[in-house]
RNA sequence: GCCCGGGUGGUGAAAUUGGUAGACACGACAGACUUAAAAUCUGUUGACCAUUUGGUCGUGCCGGUUCAAGUCCGGCCCCGGGCACCA
């Protein structure tokens, strides 16, 4: 064998033997217990960047390991390949958006490959193909036919001076972020999706979800939002129509002093047409973005309409007012205000002069004058509901309501339907024909697919497929009719392709049930934790959808663990612009001209002017910080990156990228070869004679099992890679401390290094195929059996035990391993240290924890 | 603003069920080898005191529960992710 190390030439000879031979290829066999790993699909942006190396590098141990225990494994990858960069990015260089997109998937497919992740790629799939979005177009049709797909108008940010939707990302500061213009909220039609109709079943569902992270499964409950509440209707003061109101605190109901709506609600317009005032403050309503963080933390203004309502309950008059925090989109768009009791509604309370009623007791020392009393509690001055608590004042009122006809108990959701309408060129066509008669209708099976036409210009500003007769205009039915020129939200197609993996060929159906009910559900999806909540929620609703539509998927869910990893974080670092403006400086081009006695970054610049840092941050083309792992590729191999980036953090936190730290990762591998060919070198290796074996040889023998135990564990169970990184890398320090020469120390040395190099298979995969081969094996390690920990290695004559006087450690000592308590604290006793606390006072208490710890409490 | 995480040496981190805080690694320092350097190997490395065996303090901040708290509870501060048209 090479004496030295030299991944370039093992990688690439290795790569060439899994390519030629089609080792990663995943048949169906029923007979064989099968294991889905599927990574989440990168968007094809021109380079692999880091977060890539590290989801991807994960989600190949989990298939090599999980291959190395027996299983039928297929893990597939495939290209997210609609979106907006695509489109910024042909404007930007002069060409097609799917010319860019070709070209990227090309070059990144090469860079996957050189990591030597195990993909079968006769399941590769491309979004922007045809032959995956017409499945899409398909599906979209039969949701229109059965009700799921509905179209109603919905704000989207509007550049009035560009006349064209933006993108929250393409809104900078409240600003279009090509010509400055501050941007408007919009009403346009728009077609959506009745996620709310499945509201009920996603949220129930989660409780399947035993083996997904909790907080992700926290972060989806909250999304979906399930209250309780009340549904009512106030009286119009002089009018027959009533005013829709759904609130959660039906207890305060007595406390209103207003109704506020939005500033498109009908009941708005109607006083404004009378009122230029009012007219002027619901236009200046529309400034600014759809986003919620804006919503929700900008200024609270608000307007009367003059009209008023009449409380349903008590028949009191209040004004209707228009707030710009009332959202349309949101329940009825109208709410009631108890300033008394709402944060919000005493703020605005305040600022506008309108009462404020206290309806729930609130303790003595309560300042109401400062602030809202927002908990529950009893209530006062409620007439007849006097007395009662939340819960009763709560169903006392919905059945006075219910039984005078002006309300009822309802079940809200925050999570809204699925706006799927995007004003953009690179995306799937919306399968819809609109008749001369307004009347807009699913295309037809025998019409589909819908082509994206790739051969176009982009102008900078407005979708080639739009005001484009040659795509526009169709003959339907012998009249003139015309195609829906919107494409679908890049997240339909994200929504179901891990369906498609399991029958990617299939031209005559979206998914081929008996493929996708031996493979489903994955058992193991991989990605960054950005998608905790929208895209796994898009996924699993898509999943029922399937199931319900189609009946071609099997079960509820389709993601059976789900494991997310962390950022990838790199020191980010920006300056104003002549504007004032934020911009990003090149991360790789800064130079770090001082740092403070912690190792702070304290003045940095870039071509000679100072920008200021701004932490770590998420590597990312908008921050200008994204470090490319091509050029560690290059100069270190796959296997020391691929290590290095399981080393470093576990999976699930933030990763920091460090040389010095990949360097120490080939440094580890170059041992790990060294010592093999150490080994090897000295000619036959002698059997390993357990019985025969001296105290030094028997702790190396114990070590390599506990380390065998420990990484098993760490892979299958914890997913905490880099603990079982550091307990390889133990083992080998603790090997490589036993002399070389003598027979029985290299069998001992042996048996640790099948170990090492079987337990590092998933993670270097080509140093271990190498020195596999190299110690005589004819199978292949992809598919060598995961070493198993002999129990009798494990048996410990004496252990080490901790000994506290008042919880603090004042010595250890040595004993059997099957001591018992009074033995133990015995022993204990007899330390010198020991004793020196405990003389001259009386032991209070003794505790015992088996094989551990003794603490003596004595005072 | 709302929801979800995180905060431990000079640095990345470990401590799995409340039981020895800092495993493993990087960096730094010292030594061996070498004409020299690199590489490699060995040792030291939380702070402070004592220099020997030991002691005091120490896991963002304040308080609590417990024989025992990085871990549990209450309150706060800071950082990160998501917030429905970035993917």
């Amino acid at each position: 064998m090479q004496e030295q190390y030299n991944p370039s030439e093992i990688e690439s000879q290795v790569q060439a033997y899994w390519s030629e031979n089609q080792v990663f290829k995943a048949v169906t066999d029923a007979n064989r217990e099968k294991f889905y790993c599927l990574s989440m699909f990168p968007y094809p942006s021109g380079r692999l960047h880091m977060g890539h190396v590290r989801n991807y590098t994960i989600g190949d141990v989990i298939s090599r390991y999980q291959r190395m225990q027996g299983k039928n494994v297929m893990q597939p990858m495939g290209w997210d390949a609609f979106g907006l960069p695509a489109e910024n990015a042909a404007i930007k260089n002069n060409t097609a958006p799917g010319k860019w997109t070709d070209e990227n998937i090309a070059y990144m497919k090469g860079q996957l490959n050189s990591l030597g992740f195990g993909y079968d790629w006769d399941r590769e799939l491309a979004t922007c193909k045809p032959e995956y979005y017409r499945w899409e177009q398909w599906f979209f049709t039969k949701l229109v036919e059965k009700g799921l797909a509905y179209k109603k108008v919905s704000a989207v940010n509007w550049c009035p001076n560009d006349q064209t939707v933006l993108a929250n990302e393409q809104v900078i500061d409240n600003c279009c972020w090509r010509c400055d213009t501050p941007i408007e909220r919009k009403e346009i039609p728009q077609w959506f999706i009745r996620i709310t109709d499945y509201a009920e079943e996603l949220l129930n569902d989660l409780d399947q979800l035993t083996e997904w992270p909790e907080q992700v499964v926290a972060m989806q409950r909250n999304w979906i939002g399930k209250s309780q509440g009340v549904e009512m209707h106030f009286g119009i003061k002089g009018r027959e129509d009533t005013l829709e109101i759904y609130t959660t605190r039906p207890d305060t109901l007595m406390g209103v002093s207003y109704v506020a709506v939005a500033a498109g609600h009908p009941l708005a317009a109607e006083a404004a047409a009378n009122n230029p005032a009012l007219a002027s403050f619901i236009e200046e309503c529309k400034k600014g973005g759809t986003a919620e963080a804006d919503l929700a933390t900008m200024e609270k203004k608000g307007m009367a309409t003059g009209l008023t309502a009449i409380h349903p309950v008590s028949g009191k008059e209040v004004p209707i007012w228009v707030a710009n925090f009332v959202l349309m989109d949101y329940g009825t768009g109208a709410v009631m205000a108890v300033p008394a009791h709402d944060q919000r509604d005493f703020e605005f309370a305040q600022k506008y002069g309108l009462d404020i009623n206290q309806v729930i007791e609130a303790p003595a020392d309560f300042d109401l004058s400062a602030e809202a009393f927002t908990e529950k509690g009893k209530l006062i001055n409620s007439g007849e509901f006097d007395g009662l608590d939340f819960e009763a004042a709560f169903d006392a009122i919905a059945k006075w309501l219910e039984n005078a006809g002006k309300g009822k108990v309802k079940t809200n959701y925050r999570l809204r339907d699925w706006g799927v309408s995007r004003q953009r060129y690179w995306g799937t066509p919306v399968p819809m024909i609109n008749l001369a008669n307004g009347e807009q209708v699913p295309t037809p099976e025998d019409m589909l697919p819908i082509i994206l036409p790739t051969d176009v210009v982009m102008d900078g500003v407005n979708s080639p497929i739009k005001n484009n007769p040659e795509f526009e205009n169709i003959e339907f039915n012998g009249e003139q009719a015309f195609r829906e020129t919107d494409t679908f939200d890049t997240f339909m197609e994200s929504s179901w392709y891990y369906a498609r993996y399991c029958s990617p060929q299939d031209d005559t159906q979206m998914v081929n049930p008996e493929e996708a009910n031996y493979w489903l559900p994955v058992d193991q999806y991989v990605g960054g934790i950005e998608h905790a909540i929208l895209h796994l929620l898009y996924a699993r609703f898509f999943h029922k959808l399937l199931r319900d539509v189609t009946g071609a998927v099997p079960g509820d869910e389709p993601f059976k663990s789900l494991l997310c990893q962390g950022m990838v974080l790199a020191d980010a670092f920006s300056y104003l612009n002549e504007k004032g403006g934020k911009e990003w400086a090149p991360s790789s081009e800064v130079e770090i001209v001082e740092r403070d006695n912690k190792g702070r970054i304290v003045k940095a610049t870039w071509k000679g002017r100072e920008v200021k840092h701004e932490g770590m941050i998420k590597m990312s083309k908008s921050k200008n910080n994204g470090v490319d792992p091509q050029e560690a590729i290059d100069i270190y191999g796959a296997d020391v990156v691929r290590l290095y980036t399981m080393f470093a953090a576990p999976p699930e936190q933030s990763l920091e990228w460090s040389t010095s730290g990949v360097q120490g990762a080939q440094k580890f591998l170059q041992r790990v070869w060294r010592l093999a060919n150490e080994l090897l070198s000295g000619g036959d290796v002698d059997a390993l004679n357990k019985d025969a074996l001296n105290d030094e040889q028997k702790a190396v023998r114990l070590k390599t099992h506990e380390t065998i135990k420990k990484v098993s564990d760490d892979i299958s169970r914890r997913h905490a890679y880099n603990t079982s990184v550091a307990a390889i890398m133990e083992l080998m320090n603790t090997v490589q401390k036993l002399e070389k020469d003598d027979a029985q120390n290299r069998a001992v040395i042996k048996e640790a290094l099948v170990a090492i190099v079987k337990m590092l298979a998933p993670i270097t995969p080509h140093l271990s195929h190498v020195l596999w081969q190299e110690m005589g094996n004819d199978d292949l390690v992809l598919d060598a059996p995961w070493p198993e920990v002999d129990e009798s290695a494990l048996v410990r004559d004496s252990i080490t035990i901790v000994v506290q006087v008042n919880g603090k450690v004042r010595g250890k000592v040595e004993v059997a391993a099957d001591i018992d308590k009074d033995a133990a604290i015995a022993a204990a006793k007899e330390d010198a240290n020991v004793q020196k606390f405990l003389e001259g006072n009386t032991i209070r208490k003794e505790i015992y924890v088996p094989g551990k710890l003794v603490n003596i409490v004595a005072n």
